[in-house]
DNA sequence: GAACAATACTTTGAACTCAAACTAAATGGA
DNA sequence: TCCATTTAGTTTGAGTTCAAAGTATTGTTC
């Protein structure tokens, strides 16, 4: 992406071409959602950026993580969309590129034909170590904002996500 | 995508892995990015789905309002995509979209005739007022946080799009 | 003023997400 | 038991974004 600073903040700008134009209800939501989606842009780049070495996204990332995580070292395809939210078929894909390149193979469900289980490998487990420091130094330990607006920004977002139903 | 509220927060859970395996300077911007990620899926969710049924994208929508709101209602396509951070071959593909739907065209620039203009038409104006009517009533003004953390969050964002290098 | 560099946009290709349709397996009544 | 329904995962196609290469035009430098 082409870098470019403007001489104003742009989300500032269109808040106030929406007051102007009557819609002073919607402005403060407009520049929040906008708010958003252009921070997601910014991290996504930043964490693409520090896996790319790894051949992960942030997608295939979370999927190694979470199976690093959980007690056996394997999940149930669905379980893994309903923790990240990816959709059935992201899992899919997310899955079969992790198989291709090694880190994680496809097993039978012992007792249910129907689903099929995502299991780490350890070169899966080693990848997931080294992209994690990667990606701590990188980004997640770069936070430029103090400690406490930071969290205020997590529970902030929090009450969106759990007023969105993601939680109870 | 199909829907799951869980019994407990995700991204806590992750952060809480972060801290037992002893990557605590990283848990707390670990779970800014992931929380900023999953805001931004359901947030371009709602957007989504109140612009569908004007054939209208956020990307085609926010370079439909930004040419709505300018002096003359043309911008270099260059302009647009530094106003919205968006890639340039993303522009031409949304531009295309917009001029197929009869939203935009596509005119000479008078002295440079490297760069091209992008003129909203009439129905183009039509289309984003119907369109903004449409996106402020379902989501701009649904936001389930109240005026100061609404307030907070956009600040914090600001913050980090600043420290991004956005604006001055 | 000729050559080189920079700018503006487009084209092409890879990667990703989601929706819808599909297959297979399990479940729950009548 | 049989049949409809639900659940799990995959396939396919449309829509996006980004990077890289390509074309055309403009600007700059010797």
């Amino acid at each position: 992406m082409p870098r470019r600073t403007l001489p104003f903040d742009p989300i500032v700008e269109a808040r106030k071409n929406w007051e102007n134009a009557g819609w002073s209800d919607a402005a403060a939501g407009m520049a929040l959602v906008t708010s958003v989606m252009r921070a997601h842009q910014i991290l996504l780049a930043r964490v693409d950026a520090s896996l790319g070495p790894f051949n992960l996204s942030f997608a295939r990332y979370e999927v190694l993580m979470l199976l690093s995580f959980s007690r056996t070292g394997r999940l149930p395809l669905g379980k893994i969309g309903q923790r990240l939210q990816v959709h059935p078929a992201s899992v899919t894909n997310v899955i079969d590129r992790l198989e291709r390149d090694g880190l994680v193979r496809r097993l039978p469900h012992p007792s249910d034909q129907r689903t099929t289980l995502a299991a780490i490998t350890p070169s899966g487990r080693k990848a997931a170590k080294l992209a994690t420091e990667a990606v701590n130094r990188d980004v997640f330990e770069q936070t430029e904002l103090g400690e406490k607006p930071l969290q205020q920004l997590f529970e902030g977002l929090a009450n969106l996500r759990h007023s969105a139903g993601d939680f109870t």
